[in-house]
DNA sequence: ACCGAGCGAGAACGAACGTTCTCCCCTCTC
DNA sequence: GAGAGGGGAGAACGTTCGTTCTCGCTCGGT
């Protein structure tokens, strides 16, 4: 067995065991036998479980970006765009597994005590923040719209995790919309 | 010394240990000695932990709805009214201690292990969302506008949270401008 | 065939946690 | 003043966790 493939095999356990139950609440010893493989491989690969949890962080932010890409990716216009961002939240929520945004709960249960997990979750909420400010760009909106629309988002997921549904990214998809068009607008008169 | 006079004492100093480093990262002996009271009266007033995270949870949503009625109190206009949750916001956002919501935080770090916590998560999220509902209706706004402005909320929360500033409320205030008066506007011009 | 290196299984260890128990002192009553 | 009862300080207990150690076994090179 190939070293890096018992490496990607215990992140990608590691991220699915603490997405579904918390981060404490998975200890090493069921983290090893989900993964299949021995403690001391485990340690062999990964020096601690704050190692693991780091590793499990890059693997969810490079999972979102290119699934937002994706998504995004699938429409040319500027407009839809930005509320493909919406679309890719509605899909991401139908999923069973489901359960919040992994940074905002990593950040919740770990980021009081744990310096490198809350500046990871800084940096990935700067990161799609960055991402929806290019997309407004390309739209022509002005550069209040991107910092509202992340908003929006981030509350669709904190929303739909709570609640248990997926009806939040609809709702938040609509209000983008007004968003949008409004801001759109607003530069539109301007240019005028 | 009052008993019911401890009891508020350990809830008020495990609010305040749980919101600052999290609900598991704060053990009883430390709740214990910063609330000046002796492990067997902890036990005495709660029966075990949990209990005390829920009656911390009790605590919050007491105190979050009593803050918001407070500043929305003080406005009398429907639209304004609407606007004030993001005033009641952008004050909480300042506070030293703040952290982000207490009922994602409790929610991410107990909700998929603790039944208990995750309905209660649920239950303070969907009376906050009624709440929203009746100053929306009072504003005459259709329904769909209330849901919106929760999301706008919730996000600007966790937007708060995770940079550490308090930006996010003044930009769900102003993306909560445009949803209402665009909502307003549809009204008004179905009225017509 | 033999030896040494590497591996898996799991015991072991120290710390921390939630909870209970023990001991001692203070106080109140007769 | 003696005894009982309640409360505080903290030791103790059982469990769990993260991490390390031990012990056989396997397997490749000579």
């Amino acid at each position: 067995m190939n070293i890096s493939e018992a490496r990607t095999r215990i992140v990608a356990t590691a991220d699915e065991l603490y997405n579904a139950r918390g981060i404490q609440a998975v200890g090493m010893d069921e983290l090893r036998a989900a993964a299949g493989v021995s403690l001391k491989k485990l340690y062999q690969e990964f020096p601690s479980k704050g190692s693991i949890v780091m590793a499990v962080l890059e693997r969810r932010h490079k999972s979102w970006a290119e699934g937002l890409e994706a998504t995004v990716g699938q429409v040319a216009a500027p407009r839809e765009r930005l509320l493909a961002i919406f679309d890719y939240l509605a899909q991401w929520f139908c999923d069973d597994s489901f359960r919040g945004c992994g940074f905002i709960n990593s950040f919740a249960e770990l980021g009081a005590v744990s310096p490198d997990v809350a500046e990871y979750a800084r940096e990935h909420k700067a990161s799609f923040q960055e991402y929806v400010s290019r997309l407004a760009d390309d739209a022509g909106a002005p550069t209040y719209l991107a910092p509202q629309l992340s908003i929006l988002a981030e509350g669709a997921q904190t929303t739909a995790a709570i609640a248990g549904t997926a009806e939040a990214a609809r709702q938040a998809r609509s209000a983008a919309e007004v968003l949008i068009d409004a801001a759109l607008g607003v530069t539109a008169r301007r240019a005028a």
